[in-house]
RNA sequence: GGGCCUGUAGCUCAGUUGGUUAGAGCAUGCGCUUGAUAAGCGCAGGGUCACAGGUUCGAGUCCUGUCAGGCCCA
């Protein structure tokens, strides 16, 4: 009887494709999401139930999403849908940050000279280009959000929230204005940012200057220190002399003069002024001159001494020259001194009446040099003179060389809300734990903050200057602004004069403004109060979102000002929990791959290059298999990997799909379904085996461990649970051992249909956890499965307690082991010697210690369809061991197992199957 | 230079309060199957747990230092 039994088999039949074709079908599935909006039905589906909000930190609006944004934009998503799917109403609206620098400095560049409006124009042109390519790049990814209406810091709206902002902190008296230096180009007469500076090689005069020491106290009085400086023209902001605690300073005699140098350079000093140190009076640590005075060389004032971190003793005499109108390190040396800070410079560079001399009032600095170099010679103040090459900031507009120049600024008083920011830290929970550590201590340790900057591209600081020049700190006036910003947008800021303003806003005529604008960090720290606490449908919130998730630089970025602003304004966090990931390295030197080293990294790095070549489920899984609190290693390579894990899920779910070709949930006489919508009624689990309630057990480990690390946002562990799960419970271990049962056995036979079941319960089960990751196939294989609604507004199923059952866990554990060695023992060495091929061939014998012989005795069959052999004999011996023959009985020809055959040539089973 | 953090098989990661031959998945090699077939199954190899000290009867796990890397400051 040669018939061709293959026809009466009931093989594993689907459509649902082996090979995914990701860029080609996703972009399919993503335009039938759009068509039946299904971002609205996931929170349709939640009407009532509880809210979930996560906050999206908006991203700059230029260039490309590359990977870095789309791990943060990926694992936002998967909090999203995974809270969505663990029954909570989670809305997510995305948001763009869209002013500042980095725009303006491009529309700048590309056409110079141009009006503020026109710039601000130009800018609002160029981040909407970019809102838009990142828009369509974000939902290639699969990010389901409100895309249609996103939250944008440039529309009038949010624009006029921010200055409601400000004018509450001018209520609340937080803001002052005070003196600080910026890069200031001369050419422009404009302030310019770090982006804007370049260097260029310049020679000034370098030279050494004594200050006499007033109140010196040791051997060798008077004495004078001695700096050096390549900028003279700074010496009439001079208020300090900086020295370094620990340097040892030398007190001598150098050619005649009692001078302080460090000793470290007291070499150099010789060589550049030609003094000899004669004889040394004292040594002193820097530590010991701090609180000395010194006369300064020609205006009638003294230098304080004062230790400071940044002294070196590279050049120089150890001594530093502070102007805190000059430069960083000097004023922040002066704020910590408490003191002044002198700025004698107009907007062209030339000096004012505040200089002190009155012959260099007007003189251009760097032309003044000259002149100071001449008084402090003439006034036997100056030990040394020499030309100086370096290179020096230049403006790169006008080319001409910076100054570093005091400006009025405005701050937030951060020391009124310190405590209150610190308590709300403690009152928030991060992940991971030493999140908290991190923003604390940038918190307590962080001065005040400058809210005001000389730029064009933002929202325009709404503050008026009297008569005087006084500027006016007004919350009511700051909120009319608002109200004019909300109705005609910030352009009208900078094309309307300014006795419109003061008509508008009944201000006195004469009343003057100015093009300052607030610092973006304040554009987007207030975005609790203009989204989270706006937009309807994030309202209930109340400000306070239950996530942020960003990575961690932002501790100091917008995690910090969103917490200053909302303390300031709330006196809470406006975050329950802080979630940051790090950030993308390259795998093999574990470097950053920055988006500011995009021209200079060779390899590929946007999104849309791998999303084009894998699929946006192959990013996707990525993101999720990694240890994202961590740096995340990142290389082509890992998505060959990642592609691997994937076939290995969608060939899990193709098998369970095509194994269950002709099931129809609900007829099997067995187990229930363990999805949560259905809420299915538990049967009796009739026709079942040991293997399919062992597997049914696991199901309920896999889906409550699933669950709890969705609820903790681990999604590495829930990548891991579930590859675990598919690769070995299922594929290697319950689809191969039922594969005889499914095959062969009569369609509708009791332990067929239950095996059904089973894997009804594991397709529905894997499908829902895996959808916040595989966003595409799992609605794919959701769709195969016959459902009309996408998986995507599903909830996760619910652990069924009563399907665990250790015992039987531990049963299957030992059957587990005796198969490892039955394959190692017995099956793999006859595969070698080609006794036989395969294990259904063989007669295995097995044996075992007398106790575990008896336990095994009942579950004769089973165990050899559970070690997909043909003929088990069990026997008794001291060790456990196995050995193997190839099988004496016949094979049948339907099912291939060696077993005794009917009349009919067929096995039992087999020829019930198949009608005569 | 300071603060916070990271360093376990080729890759991605587990390693509970320090305790027997350090695990998993994937990848690799060999073999089987050809009734999941551009799939599936089995077996095997592979780690001086960054390095160096220290505490301990015993350390991947605790302490100190070094090196490499990251973020934020200076």
């Amino acid at each position: 009887m040669s018939a061709n039994y293959k026809d009466t088999l009931l093989l594993p039949k689907t459509d649902f494709p082996m090979k995914a074709d990701l860029v080609k079908r996703e972009p399919e599935r993503l335009a039938k999401w759009e068509a039946a909006g299904l971002y609205q039905q996931t929170l349709d589906a939640r009407v009532g139930a509880p809210l979930f909000v996560l906050h999206d930190g908006p991203p700059f609006a230029n260039g490309d999403v590359h990977m870095g944004t789309a791990l943060n934009k990926i694992l936002k998503d998967l909090v999203v849908k995974s809270r969505s799917m663990l029954g909570f109403r989670a809305p997510f609206v995305p948001g763009w940050d869209c002013h500042g620098l980095p725009i303006e400095f491009k529309v700048v560049k590309e056409s110079r000279g141009l009006a503020p409006a026109e710039i601000r124009r130009r800018a609002e042109e160029f981040a909407r280009k970019y809102i838009d390519i990142q828009r369509g790049q974000f939902k290639r990814l699969g990010v389901l959000g409100s895309w249609e209406q996103p939250y944008l810091t440039l529309e009038p709206a949010y624009e006029a929230e921010v200055v409601r902002a400000f004018a509450a902190f001018v209520e609340k008296g937080l803001v002052y204005q005070s003196m600080k230096p910026v890069y200031w180009s001369t050419g422009a007469q404009t302030a310019l940012a770090e982006a804007e500076v370049e260097y260029a090689q310049r020679t000034d005069p370098a030279i050494y200057v004594k200050f006499a020491v007033t109140n010196g106290s040791w051997p060798g009085e008077p004495a004078s220190m001695v700096i050096w400086t390549t900028t003279p023209w700074t010496l009439p902001a001079n208020v300090a002399i900086a020295v370094d605690p620990r340097a040892e300073y030398v007190v001598g005699d150098f050619g005649g003069q009692s001078l302080v140098v460090a000793r470290a350079l007291v070499e150099s000093f010789q060589s550049a002024t030609g003094l000899t140190l004669m004889r040394e009076f004292a040594v002193l640590k820097g530590e010991e001159l701090a609180g000395l005075e010194a006369q300064h060389p020609f205006l009638p004032r003294t230098s304080k001494i004062i230790t400071a971190g940044f002294v070196t003793m590279e050049t120089g005499t150890g001594a530093v020259h502070i102007a805190p109108g000059h430069g960083k390190d000097d004023y922040i040396a002066g704020q910590q001194n408490g003191m002044p800070v002198l700025s004698p410079v107009d907007d062209y560079g030339k000096f004012t009446d505040e200089v002190g001399v009155p012959e260099w009032v007007g003189k251009y600095v760097f032309d003044a040099n000259a002149e100071i170099v001449a008084f402090l010679r003439e006034n036997g103040a100056l030990l040394a003179e020499h030309k100086y090459t370096h290179d020096y900031p230049h403006c790169w507009r006008s080319k001409t060389p910076i100054v570093f120049r005091a400006v009025e600024q405005f701050f937030i008083r951060v020391e009124d809300i310190r405590a209150a920011a610190l308590k709300a830290i403690d009152e928030t929970q991060w992940v991971p734990t030493w999140g908290r550590n991190r923003i604390f201590g940038t918190v307590e340790s962080r001065p005040d903050w400058c809210i005001s900057r000389q730029r064009t591209w933002g929202v325009p600081l709404p503050v008026f200057y009297d008569e005087k020049g006084t500027p006016i700190l007004d919350a009511a006036v700051a909120r009319k602004v608002a109200d004019v910003f909300e109705k005609d947008g910030t352009n009208s800021w900078f094309e309307r004069d300014d006795a419109w303003w003061a008509n508008a806003l009944g201000l006195s005529a004469g009343t003057t403004r100015r093009n300052d604008t607030l610092d973006v960090w304040i554009d987007s720290g207030v975005s609790h109060q203009a989204v989270t606490k706006k937009h309807p449908e994030l309202a209930a919130t109340g400000g306070v979102a239950d996530v942020y998730l960003e990575a961690t630089d932002q501790h100091r970025g917008w995690f910090q000002s969103s917490l200053m602003t909302s303390v300031a304004l709330t006196g809470h966090a406006p975050y329950k929990t802080v979630i940051t990931h790090g950030f993308v390295v390259d795998k093999d030197t574990r470097k950053k791959i920055s988006k500011s080293a995009q021209g200079t990294y060779q390899k590929p790095m946007e999104a849309e290059f791998f999303v084009n070549k894998y699929g946006a489920d192959i990013v996707r899984l990525w993101a999720a298999s990694v240890q994202f609190t961590d740096d995340v290693p990142f290389s082509e390579e890992s998505f060959t990997r990642t592609s691997e894990a994937y076939r290995g899920f969608r060939n899990v779910l193709r098998i369970l799909l095509a194994n269950l070709h002709d099931f129809v949930e609900g007829t099997a006489p067995s187990v229930p379904s363990s999805s949560g919508t259905d809420g299915a009624v538990p049967s009796s689990l009739a026709g079942t085996t040991t293997v399919d309630r062992w597997i049914l057990s696991k199901l309920q480990t896999v889906i409550a461990k699933c669950r709890a690390a969705y609820e903790a946002f681990d999604f590495r562990d829930v990548f891991e649970t579930v590859n675990q799960f598919c690769a070995v419970e299922l594929s290697a271990l319950y689809v191969d051992i039922t594969k005889d049962r499914m095959y062969c056995d009569r369609a509708d036979s009791p332990r067929r249909r239950a095996t059904q079941s089973v894997m009804h319960a594991c397709f529905d089960a894997i499908t829902k956890l895996l959808a916040p990751i595989l966003a595409y196939t799992a609605d794919e294989a959701w769709e195969f499965a016959g459902s009309k609604t996408s998986v995507h507004i599903a909830v996760f199923p619910q652990a069924d307690a009563t399907l665990r059952d250790e015992a039987l866990e531990a049963k299957v554990d030992d059957w587990l082991n005796l198969r490892g060695i039955i394959y190692q023992q017995a099956v793999e060495p006859a595969r070698q010697t080609k006794t036989i091929a395969k294990s259904l061939e063989g007669a295995v014998t097995l044996a075992l210690p007398e106790a575990q012989h008896a336990a095994l005795a009942a579950d004769q069959a089973e165990l050899e369809e559970f070690f997909i052999v043909s003929e088990l004999t069990l026997a008794t011996a001291a060790e456990p061991g196995a050995t193997v023959i190839r099988s004496g009985q016949a094979q049948c020809p339907r099912c291939w197992r060696h077993v005794p055959l009917t009349p009919r040539d067929l096995c039992e089973r087999c020829a019930e199957a198949v009608p005569a």
